[in-house]
RNA sequence: GGUGAGGUGGCUGAGUGGUCGAAAGCAGCGCUUUGCUAAAGCGCCGUAGUCCAAAAGGCUACCGAGGGUUCGAAUCCCUCCCUCACCGCCA
């Protein structure tokens, strides 16, 4: 959530650093600043009013005590209501009606983030290892069923299109993946591992942005009060919700394993064969909470310790930075991780790191005591560490052998107990 | 699921219709004094909104949440949420 000071103090500013995202937010922000003054002017009058209530109702008590008549201030008090009333109902109307705007308006880029339209503008900041040479390289579908590792028949029968259901060694190797990345993270890059739970309720999916603006792609139960987690982004983060947090504690960082619901309304037919796009997939989230200072240089060291994932299991991937049009809604800067998949002969995105700078903390109201002893509004990251079930992908098509069996990175073996995959 | 108790400031905990935004204690901050690692005394010490060009300051709201009664609500009434205890059920 944007502060709404910003907007009131500097909406030309406001309304130029939205206009890199591929929408137009100068009507809304407009919307948002004539209710604010009507509220504000409401919220005076009534004030005002109260003022004078308070005053005359501490003098009737006075001449109550002094067992003197009173009718006449009750009765020029009881003249105060109606206006009170009305003003109070409008007040509440607009502060509801201005918190639902500003809800849905998206976070400000950071400046430095490059202006484009879409994923095709994404500029390529790095690159590490090369493309495997694999002569008429197969894809994962294929090698994963003529090794019987998943069984997506099966999958569709007892829950429809979008799952998986992994069998027999293709099961073992998502959990060895899980147990090898919670270790990397917890072990090697100082994160504390959560277990949450995998169901929360709607406000945390509005305090780290997900409603109300993206309802359509949620699996809400419970009629609309619980949703089932698109990502641990979501109950960790707000583990500190409403919270004033200490700041000895900075950087917070927390790895957590959940599995990811998403109806991915409107993307049938895209990327929806095999594993690349599934309406469940398992994930590790790596979640930082941090002072505005250190923000910038946490998301480095975020973008690189979910790297390590990749460099340690000896996959190719590039890091590319999100252009203003194709970043998310509450994200100020992020930096996707892709691996290459040779059997899609593509990049996959597997990792999404990002600074949401104070955006999910104004909505969540998470907040530390500063050094001149203000409360502040915190910076929260979070980045996959990584997703699972396109890892999956990209270790069973760079690890196909001629023979049709696949090679278990050396990193990996002692958490599969195995060095190959084969029939 | 049943019964009972209860939700007050960072914590403990008073307060059952009128100078209560809220006693007291603890914790924290500042000053003074004495001095061997601490003690005593004094003072300060919630959050948010709003008014003012800003500062100073003023005003308003907040005692789990939302309504209601009343001239006036932490205090009375209603609904909801949550916590604790015991019982039941249960991986």
């Amino acid at each position: 959530m944007l502060d709404i000071r910003t907007l009131r103090e500097q909406p030309d500013l406001a309304k130029s650093r939205l206009a890199s995202r591929n929408a137009d937010y100068s009507q809304t922000i407009d919307a948002i600043l004539a209710i604010d003054a009507d509220r504000r002017a409401s919220e005076t009058r009534l004030q005002g009013l109260q003022s004078e209530r308070n005053r005359l109702s501490k003098e009737i008590g006075k001449l109550r005590a002094q067992k003197q008549d009173s009718a006449a201030l009750e009765a020029e008090v009881k003249s105060l209501a109606d206006e009170m009333q009305a003003l109070t109902e409008k007040s509440n109307a607009l502060s509801d009606e201005q918190t639902a705007l500003l809800l849905v308006l998206p976070n400000f880029p950071q400046p430095a983030v490059p202006v484009g339209k879409e994923a095709a503008d994404n500029p390529e900041i790095r690159v590490h290892g090369e493309k495997p040479s694999i002569a008429n390289p197969k894809d994962h579908v294929a090698l994963a069923e003529a090794l019987g590792l998943i069984d997506p028949d099966r999958a569709v029968k007892i829950s429809g299109s979008g799952f998986s259901v992994y069998m027999g060694q293709g099961a073992k190797l998502e959990r060895a993946l899980l147990n090898f990345l919670l270790d990397l993270h917890t072990r090697d890059h100082g994160y504390t591992e959560v277990s949450p739970p995998f169901v929360v309720k709607r406000d945390c999916m509005v305090g780290t942005g997900q409603l109300p603006k993206f309802e359509e792609d949620m699996y809400g139960i419970d009629g609309g009060g619980l949703f089932l987690v698109p990502t641990a982004e979501v109950p960790v983060t707000n583990l500190h919700r409403e919270e004033i947090v200490n700041a000895a504690q900075f950087p917070i960082k927390y790895a957590a394993y959940t599995p990811c619901f998403r109806r991915e309304a409107g993307s049938a037919g895209r990327e929806t064969r095999g594993l690349i796009r599934m309406h469940q997939f398992d994930k590790i989230e790596l979640v930082k909470i941090c002072a505005p200072e250190q923000s910038a240089s946490e998301l480095e060291a975020l973008t690189g310790d979910a790297e390590r994932v990749l460099q340690a299991l000896g996959l190719h991937y590039r890091v590319i930075e999100l252009c203003t049009g194709d970043m998310g809604f509450g994200a100020a800067k992020t930096y996707d991780i892709e691996v290459w998949a040779p059997g899609q002969n593509a990049y996959l995105e597997v990792s999404s790191c990002t600074n949401f700078e104070d955006f999910q903390s104004r909505r969540m109201n998470l907040r530390f005591k500063a050094e001149d002893e203000k409360n502040r509004f915190c910076h929260t990251l979070n980045g996959s560490g990584t997703a699972l079930a396109r890892l999956y992908v990209a270790l069973l098509e760079n690890g196909q052998q001629p023979d049709g069996s696949v090679h278990i990175p050396a990193a990996l073996q002692p958490y599969f107990g195995a060095s190959t995959i084969s029939k």
